[in-house]
DNA sequence: TGCCACATCGGCCATTTGGCTGATCCCCGG
DNA sequence: CCGGGGATCAGCCAAATGGCCGATGTGGCA
């Protein structure tokens, strides 16, 4: 019997998921959180062989995250990702974190409960259509930003011009220019309203 | 005892809602759709007293769409709006095309149940936090762009420059800028940055 | 110690953008 | 048949933007 552990920030979707998997009778779960925080804590205690994971969860730690503090544990759980979202970054950086695999929310019942066994034998769990985007990702990763080039890409994505964000950083604006150049060069774009739509798709912000 | 049909795209989320509601005795699910097609035909022939329905549905129609189409029925059901997001402009749209209410997905069961048996009794039914936005959304409307805007404002939103969407529509640039400069109007802001932003926050796009 | 990434700043210049005014055409409804 | 809204276009001009060159200081790491 392998046993799970839910976390999503929903209610429902929790519901749903205890009742597609408890169906079979292979798979059990032990445990529900809604936040980050509590499915660490709960792990902890359950030891799961398998924590399902939004990457979503509200107001706390994401999902990446907490599955970083997932696969710290020991023993530690196989982590499965289960979201809505297909954005590039979020499937590397989950990846990263040590995540066994990656499914989308729109799939049927039975690709997620095949999901959770596979992940509980060790194997890799991607949604196909996830599976080349993956790899393509892992060719040419992701530009690195800096901290401060994301925190003015996140200015730039609410509308900012660069004087107001070089007043709300408290510098001048040859330095906004500047740290927009050098996104401009990492994104490999040449407008601003480019870098905000590179930015959202891949999930950089 | 109140029939209530589930639209939603993806299955778990149905799961979910089916467990939850059918736990009671005074509500009953008779039926499932995935897409928003399938519920207006559902509908038709299951003539069910309450539709609870996603406001994203995937590929097909929208919410909006679809609840306008319900409540063209005779009977017409009333149809009870889940989501996840609560952006103004489809509060408002899922208002005006004769929903009975608006909750979010993040509430707990018993706060959709007891919606469903108030949307079945006529009630309108709000989420607390949503209830003054939609006031205040009826005393200010949101500007009402035509076709050709929201097109427009997609290209934007793509990062694409004038000269581009130009091309992309067949028009000069004088037309695009006469566009835009319009939406600018609309949205009460002064830059394309800006505008993308707004348009993204209140759902316009 | 020296190198390198990062954040900070300046200047110059071409291009793009946005504000303004005004024009034509077409369709639809009173 | 006229009015108005929508879509199309034009020219002018100020401001913002983006590309390019360069510079300084600071902190970490080899």
């Amino acid at each position: 019997m392998t046993t799970v552990l839910l976390v999503d920030d929903h209610p429902v979707v929790r519901s749903g998921l205890r009742a597609v998997i408890d169906a079979g009778d292979t798979l059990q779960v032990i445990g529900e959180a809604a936040t980050g925080e509590e499915a660490i804590t709960l792990a902890g205690s359950l030891r799961p062989d398998v924590v399902l994971c939004d990457l979503r969860l509200g107001s706390g730690i994401d999902g990446i995250r907490t599955t970083a503090a997932l696969r710290a544990l020991d023993p530690a759980p196989a982590v499965l990702i289960l979201t809505t979202f297909d954005r590039d970054a979020e499937v590397l950086g989950a990846i990263e974190a040590g995540a066994a695999g990656y499914l989308l929310k729109d799939v049927d019942p039975e690709v997620i409960v095949e999901g959770i066994r596979r992940a509980a034998a060790g194997d890799m769990v991607l949604a196909p259509d996830l599976a080349a985007r993956v790899l393509k990702g892992m060719r040419s990763p992701l530009p690195r930003l800096t901290e401060r080039e994301i925190e003015v890409l996140r200015h730039l994505a609410r509308g900012s011009t660069n004087r107001e964000i070089a007043r709300t950083l408290f510098v001048t604006e040859a330095t906004v220019k500047s740290h927009l150049a050098h996104i401009f060069t990492k994104l490999d774009v040449d407008s601003r309203s480019r870098a905000i739509h590179v930015a959202q798709e891949t999930g950089l912000i």
